[in-house]
DNA sequence: TCCATAGTTAAGCATGTGCCTAACCAACGG
DNA sequence: CCGTTGGTTAGGCACATGCTTAACTATGGA
């Protein structure tokens, strides 16, 4: 969960996970529009990958990388499980509102 | 979104977040169960408020902290973004293939 | 076989992050 | 007033992060 999170965190992985969204890329091809050494793009795709973001295979000497779409789920699942849970607490505000009036009075 | 993502990105400030949809707390009530020190916990708020996630006024000598949710629901959306992107790809996935196998035969 | 391509490893550096302690300020409460 | 409570500021330390360059490996083609 923290790691899902910290990845997101960096607009460069973002962006790297945009580009996936729109099919496979290879590691060249995902470094090219990134203006970062080849070596920076490495890093940023291992992390994608041990948060279960990013799978990749290697194929004869070109790696090519893939969305693993149920690690993007985890974090919104958790983001939403929060705001509805505050959404819940809306609902009862009146109810606790009331109280509070009732305290007072 | 950088920033919003980064503030999630740490376990402390999810459990402040947490803590917050059940209702608003003063800093000394959400620095409670965090065994950490009061300035410490003051600087994850800072980070909180300065990505728009919660919002917080001072009351004679008490803050009292609540949480924002249009910030979680910033994140979510570019999450939701990206994986229903991806479903969209899908979608297309099986006219993809059937222009893959018609190049190969 | 030899070179170019695609990727990988290693090492190092600048900056950012998370935490601490110590000192400080400001409102109650008596 | 004066101490206590709740919060804030300042400074510093340890470690993590994002990037770099240089050197290396391994595949594929001429």
């Amino acid at each position: 969960m923290d790691q899902v999170f910290k990845a997101l965190s960096d607009g460069t992985r973002r962006e790297m996970i945009e580009r996936l969204t729109r099919g496979p890329a290879s590691v060249g091809e995902l470094a090219q529009p990134l203006s970062m050494s080849l070596p920076a793009v490495m890093q940023h795709l291992q992390v994608l990958e041990a948060c279960g973001l990013v799978r990749s295979e290697k194929a004869g000497r070109v790696r090519t990388c893939h969305l693993e779409p149920d690690g993007l789920r985890l974090a919104e699942d958790w983001l939403g499980g929060q705001r509805t849970g505050w959404e819940h607490r809306l609902d009862r505000l009146g109810d606790f509102l009331n109280f509070d009036e009732g305290k007072r009075s």
